[in-house]
Formats: structure tokens, sequence, C-alpha cells
DNA sequence: TGAGTCAATTTTGGATACATTAATGTAGCC
DNA sequence: GGCTACATTAATGTATCCAAAATTGACTCA
């Protein structure tokens, strides 16, 4: 992402800020930048080899998916969420990733319960941190992903960009061995999946996020320090 | 809205874009813009006499709280929401409007609680669409503010802002007559509130929610020609 | 008459240059 | 020594200008 030049940002849309927001967010997602870390447009600008005009618009789509900070006058800062907003985050993630799974289940075709079903084991057998995130994220975006309710998506997704650091931290605290209730909570919900049953795989995945809210309001502070 | 000048749209934070924003959110949700219409970056800089940068980055920050869609390279439109849309939206709403109504009734003052009771009040004496609209508006928000989620606040907010066309053409639809059923729910949400009874008035919501919904799929097809 | 092509026009995207604001450093004063 | 006031510096915000893309309309040809 630091060395790269202004061609390796090009994609489809043609536009430069779109480019930039995201490499920039991608950077943000993989810990490349740390959270609180000051962006100054001057450098981002020289760094892709543009203007400041679209690192200021980049700037201002990733402030509004919560993962900048903007203070007008003053500069951007990598956003940095505190233990309660990353409750809260919780909260309503609680709310209303159940009921994508539960609109996403009915509509699900057997390839993508065949994906899911990969994910659930290459979950399963990883022994990096970062392919644990890449994993289980693949697995809950696409499990609801069959639910056709974009709105709904883009939220669910922002949050898990916006609580990334969090369960990067948490992840990397309990290790692989402490993961393996997580391993059962997607065997179970991948089971009410494959028969189909809305309510159960909607209940399950509740107390799935519900449990990992109430283990980190009660370990949370232990992260602090990698924060 | 339209002819004002430059002096007053100024604002707190002293930045031209946020100050275009909210002129330009203004004027979308009091139905000033219609959806659909083509919005012209040169139209809107000469109106507020300033350069197309500012007015770029409003549009963006419209674009990301659903208001106004941007096309690259083709131009903006006030968000035109379908009935699929706006029926996904009320299904988010049932899910998060309800956890934000019950983690603010426990730590609603009194006073929140009078102005509620006035707005409960207004909302069955208002004869004008707009100040249904209005007071409406009010008392949900109004309702939940307590609960001291910021995250979760400014969804619902937006998820007001994104349907309040679909809000206007319905009870412009139904007429004062067709709200009885608008006036004893409020009323029962009130009553729970006064009881600090979290449970119950999250259950009210959610279903004043729902049967708002379910009302909006049983008529929406009549809207389409106002929308 | 109608579809397709190409030039002219319009509109957006981006670069450069300037203005404004906030932060930093320094001198003067109590 | 520490505090305030002012000058300096550095960053963001905005205006102007240019480039690129899309739309429009005229024109050609079947």
């Amino acid at each position: 992402m630091k060395s790269e030049q202004k061609a390796d940002v090009a994609e489809e849309s043609g536009v430069l800020s779109h480019a930039i927001a995201t490499d920039l967010r991608d950077g943000i997602l993989t810990g490349q930048y740390r959270p609180g870390t000051r962006v100054r447009q001057d450098e981002l600008a020289e760094r892709y080899g543009t203007s400041r005009i679209p690192v200021r618009e980049a700037l201002r789509d990733l402030e509004s998916e919560g993962l900048v900070v903007l203070i007008p006058n003053r500069g951007a800062w990598i956003a940095k969420i505190d233990m309660q907003e990353c409750v809260e985050i919780y909260k309503i993630r609680e709310r209303i990733e159940p009921l994508a799974l539960s609109e996403s289940v009915p509509r699900m075709d057997q390839e993508t319960i065949n994906m899911l079903t990969v994910l659930v084991s290459k979950i399963q057998m990883v022994t990096e941190v970062e392919d644990f995130l890449k994993y289980d994220r693949e697995f809950h975006l696409l499990s609801i992903r069959s639910a056709r309710m974009p709105t709904l998506y883009a939220m669910i997704e922002r949050f898990w960009n916006t609580t990334q650091h969090y369960r990067r931290a948490y992840s990397q605290l309990i290790g692989n061995s402490g993961q393996w209730i997580i391993h059962d909570e997607h065997g179970l919900i991948m089971e009410a999946i494959k028969r189909r049953s809305a309510a159960d795989a909607e209940e399950l995945l509740r107390i799935h996020i519900r449990r990992t809210r109430l283990q980190l309001e009660r370990d949370g502070h232990i992260l602090l320090s990698a924060l």
C-alpha cells in the first residue's frame, strides 16, 4: 500500500477518490494504519501521485463509513473507537444480523451452502490470526448475502469494518485454543442453514453475537493496551 | 432555500460544504426537492455563491446519508427509493428502534418525559401534514435519545430521512381521520415509558413499526403516483 | 423515415494556486 | 520562572483553470 504507484490504485469506476478510498480502507482494515494515527492530505496526495482534491473526497467517504475522523480545519485521523462504542455496535449487530440471516436462509442456493461449509472448516484449521479474521468475516457476510437487502448488508459490513481492530486484538489475545466455542457455534448455525430453519439460524446467530459481546465487556479492559 | 444568500448558510463549523449539505438536506426533507430531480453542481455553486468544490463535498456527504445518488462522470440526483427498499428499511427499523427505546427508557429524565407527553398531544391536534411529520419525527427521535447510543441514533435518524417522502405521501393519502391508530399506539408507548417498563415500550414500538410496514406493503402501490 | 456516426456542447473530475485557520515558537512582560 | 501576546509556520479550505467524459444534436446513409 505504501510504496505503490498511481497505476496500482486504478479501478473500475475510473474515479480517483474511489480508488484512493478503497486502498486506504484496505490499509486500515489490514492494520497497516493504526487507530489514532494522523493522516495528512499532502502525504496521501504525494503517495498516490494526485492532488489533494480526490484525497479529501476519499477521506470524507471513509469518515461516513466510520473509519476516519475529520475535524474541520484540523485534519484527519484513523478512527479509534472506544470500548463503549464497540459494545454499542455489538448490541446493534445482535439485532440486525439475525434479521439478515433469517431473510437469507430461505433464499440461499446450494452453491452458497457449499461455500459456507468450506469456510467453516477453513476457520477451524486456521493458524494465523489474519486468516481467521478473513475467513470469519467471509463466512458471516456470505451467510447473509442471499437476503438481498442491500441497505442492511452495507450497514453490517460497515460494523464489521469499524470493529475490525477489536476482533484482531481479541483474537490475538485468546489465541487458537480459546476459539473452540466459535467453531461449535458456526457448526450449529451451519446445521440450521442446511435444515433451512431460518428461525433457528437467527436465534443461534443472536446468541453467538451476544456471547461475544458479553465476553468483550468482561475481558475488554485487557485489550486497552493493544489499541 | 432557493433565494438565500451565502450568509444565510453560514454555520458553526465555518466549513462551506457542511453548511451547503445542511441546507440541501433540509430542502430535500421538506419536499422542496422532489426525488429523482437532477442536481447540477454549477447551479448549486451559483445559488450558494461558492465554487463547485464545497458543493461536490456536500453532495458526497448527502450520498453517504442516502439522500442523493451520485454516478461518476454523470451527475447527482435526489435519491428516489423504491417500495422494496422502503420495506427493507422498515424491517431494519423494526429491529433497532425497539433496542434504542429499551435502552433509553431507564435513563430518561422527567423533563424528557414531559416533552414527549406534549408532543403526543400536539400530534393528536395537528391539521397540517408537514406538522404531523415534524412532531411525529420529534417524538420518536426524542424518545430514544436518552439511550446515549450515538451510532444507533445516527442510523435511525438516517432511516427517518430516507423514508421521509414515503411518510409524507402516505400521510397525505390517509389524512387526519386515518391516524387514530397512530395516536393510540403513541399513547400506549407513552404509558409504558411513564411506568419505566422498557420491555413493554420496546414491544409496543416493534408492533407500531411492524403495523406501519404491513400497511405500507398493502397500500403502497397507490403511492407510486405521488413519488 | 429511421438508425448510426461524429462534432459541438455541457457537465463532471482533477490540478494548481491562493486564502484562511489552527498550531508552534519566540519575545516581552509581570 | 511562568504567562500572555504576537509572529511564524504548517495544514486545511476554497477558487480558478484545465482535462476528460457524457450528452446533445446535426448529419449521413441505408
